[in-house]
DNA sequence: TGTCGTCTGTATGCTTCCGGACAGACACCA
DNA sequence: TGGTGTCTGTCCGGAAGCATACAGACGACA
């Protein structure tokens, strides 16, 4: 159980999003007064596919994700977006419309900031735009490693990785996703998505009961996961420690 | 029958990349010098994990693609990239080292440049910061898709849509791919997509004999693929279209 | 012209997962 | 306290594709 200090709980202090707490102080101070503290709903839309991006969301707890959507209308999860990074990409790359569909899929508190802002901000260089070069490399390695995933791993290796991916990025404990939900997410029929978390449940990996769901044995849903997680980490990491040296010796 | 002009092949001159021809002429000039010209055959490994990027390829001709593997050895294709783009994105996302692999896929004819230069050329601005920005939205909503795309399709559409898309990136036709080759690419067994390309070839969509593929009947074998190619063709041209109002603006 | 290696076709049992249906369990609300 | 909606467990036939094995076909090379 993670300690939430009295007062403030963490999720509500902006910089408990990674991308603000990397910023150096006085970039920070600069966008403080853009940023507008926000709780969001499962199913939100943060982007509407080929509509205007009116606000980038830096999460603090919860998740979003973008959503691939093909002609007959089926539709999966791609990467997660939560506080170790932020929506609104497309902005960074140089575009107004999102090209795609980003969504709340675990209730979201954090902040956000209009897109007008962001761009000007980046005009004045300085550490954000290292920041979004890194998060943008992370998407990257994330969505190669995903698009393997997808084919290669079985339905409960998805499963546990989702669960352990959601659980580091959001304060809520149980948090709440349905079976129906989260079937959809990973792109799969419920019941086949019901059979692997019975299993799960009582081999003692999470608890779990209408839509509240909570990670029992962090390291032996590890386990039952694939690989996946520990490679994107990896190159999360790797980026992170490469900043931290380039700092150091400036 | 594409023509071939009499002369230079198209495939030998560096502007039949699409980003070396969207370059503004004096931007061009000043790398020209810096481009040599490279024939690479299937297997070359551009970028190894984790390791330095020296070059950065701009193909004419022929199929790179980013490769995913898991820890068990299990890998799969992931983006193709052509005419259309460019390898070395992180280099443009400001790292040295790949996180990824990204090897030859059918034999390849174009130009690189060593990643240094092109580090500098970067700081010069211009039109080409604007173009790898492109290239990058263009890589991530092909992503997404194919995240989708390995997930909901089927095998003989996965196949249609590789052959297509392999199909728009070279001049040689024939092109040259065993089944053995294709079936590890998009991450299946061999005599599935056996089964598959006999019956491409009994309804007249290829030509294919030992390692040898062309495509009959295009407009055929579209419809038997995915409607992944569309989508991710959609942002291509959306994008292109994007830069050229705004140049015509300005 | 024969041999060898590569490429392709096909068969078979098996696993995974789909797609649809239905019943039970729990929570909420009137 | 009973009704209603939501969430979960389970069943079943069937499709897709895996894993393995083997045979035939073609081409290159000696």
């Amino acid at each position: 159980m993670r300690s939430q200090p009295d007062g403030q709980p963490p999720s509500l202090d902006p910089r408990a999003n990674h991308v603000l707490r990397a910023l150096a102080d006085d970039e920070f101070e600069r966008i403080r007064t853009a940023l507008e503290p926000v709780r969001l709903p499962r199913s939100a839309e943060l982007e509407v596919m080929n509509e205007e991006i009116e606000f980038v969301y830096f999460p603090t707890s919860g998740v979003a994700s973008i959503v691939a959507i093909d002609e007959s209308g089926d539709s999966v999860d791609t990467v997660m977006i939560g506080r170790e990074g932020m929506t609104g990409l497309p902005v960074f790359l140089g575009t107004r419309q999102s090209p795609v569909r980003t969504i709340v899929q675990v209730p979201m508190i954090g902040v956000r900031m209009r897109a007008d802002l962001l761009r000007r901000e980046l005009t004045y260089g300085g550490t954000l735009v290292r920041l979004l070069q890194r998060h943008t490399q992370v998407m990257i390695v994330t969505m190669v490693q995903l698009i393997l995933c997808n084919r290669m791993h079985r339905l409960d290796q998805r499963a546990a990785r989702w669960l352990l991916q959601v659980d580091e990025r959001v304060d809520e404990k149980p948090f709440r996703v349905t079976q129906e939900f989260l079937a959809q997410m990973i792109g799969v029929q419920r019941p086949g998505l019901s059979i692997v978390m019975r299993q799960f449940k009582d081999a003692g990996l999470v608890h779990y009961s209408r839509g509240q769901i909570s990670i029992a044995d962090h390291d032996g849903l590890a386990e039952r996961s694939c690989g996946c997680i520990k490679i994107i980490a990896a190159e999360a990491d790797r980026l992170r420690e490469l900043e931290r040296a380039v700092a150091a010796a400036s």
